[in-house]
DNA sequence: TATTTTTCATGACAATTTGTCAATATCGTA
DNA sequence: TACGATATTGACAAATTGTCATGAAAAATA
């Protein structure tokens, strides 16, 4: 967490038993974050739910803030490595918009609750992080990735720039997401209209529709 | 505020008094939400700011999730309001887009860090707000009006569900906005941009480009 | 205007929450 | 087992949140 540059091995990877009660401070912290919020979540609620005495609560994180941008980073992570692993190579940047968009929504199938709380601006808890730590841009960096690689390969329109996209595409899937669960759709549904959205908006010549 | 089903004008617009402390008090944490953040900012702060004892704060919100949700309601309505005056009559939903991009930039440029702060996700806040009390839905309500309209004029694609859409475009708009301002995206390119982006996306036969 | 009634604001106080830290326990190592 | 380093604990202090009796201001009544 601070400079690991001390010593020798530093704490070099926080001495394990530390690092067993972060993980279940951090998970009781996912756990009730989601169902109850922000708001209604206290330091000592955390502590408690994760077994550990509240004293303990301080020794890894400095306050609530800290522990929820450390919740939202998570579970970002998580997503990101969900994704990740279920994308296989792919031909095109139409392909991996399916890929990921169908990923991406059985992750919130089986997470739920997760996406809604997680994919929140940081900057509300916090707005001195005015910089890039903003929690989106870690997972967004995925979509700038491929954006550049498929501008490369000429398959998407000019005036595309991929980092501005990269976090459109981020801020679509958030809002639509628990929208379309409110209206019912399926994640099929869900997938093929927003996949044919930012098709036709990205891709010059689409192969499928 | 509670039911005014009472008497006859019953308290027929909270007693301006009231009102007048109550103003005071979104106004105050209308500014320390943004230049703090929600963490940073106590109950307290907000009624000294606003000139009041700290009591009185009690009697116009119940705590801080409270005011925070006003604060949010209050800032997208002025949005809306914002964006309503500078549309003129239009003849196609493109014509529309560029209206209403042009009219979201310019009062995210003469309110700095309102949008960010007051357009997040507020389930984060209260997670018992599942309604559709989502802030941002009464914002997106007009995009919505706009994509049924245009999709009754056969000028949008079929598979575009105004519902979906119109919140999709609010995130849309909602985490490119700042994207754009930390690149130093111009007004002008800014809106060509997402224009486009989202003219191809749901116009058949776009007119300009 | 004087009197009564209602509504609101106030800040002292109580309750809760947050944060600190000296004492203690645990782990790895000699 | 003893030692040193590190982490955990919970009692305590500090800060904050929330309540409510009291009185001031406005509105209603006369």
């Amino acid at each position: 967490m601070t400079d690991a540059l001390e010593g020798k091995l530093a704490t070099d990877r926080a001495s394990k038993r530390k690092a067993e009660k972060r993980g279940r401070l951090l998970s009781a912290a996912r756990k009730l974050f989601i169902q109850r919020g922000y708001h209604e979540t206290r330091p000592q609620d955390i502590a408690r739910a994760a077994d550990v005495a509240h004293g303990t609560f301080y020794s890894h994180f400095h306050d609530k803030r800290e522990i929820f941008m450390a919740f939202a980073s998570e579970a970002q992570e998580d997503l990101h490595q969900f994704v990740v692993e279920r994308i296989p190579k792919v031909e095109s940047f139409e392909e991996y918009i399916y890929y990921a968009l169908n990923a991406i929504q059985e992750f919130a199938e089986q997470n739920p609750g997760l996406l809604r709380s997680a994919l929140v601006d940081t900057k509300v808890f916090d707005p001195s992080d005015s910089t890039g730590k903003v929690v989106r841009s870690k997972f967004a960096a995925g979509f700038i990735k491929i954006l550049k690689m498929s501008r490369t390969n000429d398959e998407l329109y000019d005036d595309i720039d991929p980092e501005l996209m990269g976090h459109a595409m981020m801020g679509l899937i958030q809002s639509t997401a628990p929208q379309a669960y409110r209206m019912g759709k399926s994640r099929e549904e869900f997938v093929q209209l927003l996949a044919r959205f930012l098709i036709r908006a990205m891709v010059k010549s689409p192969k499928n529709l």
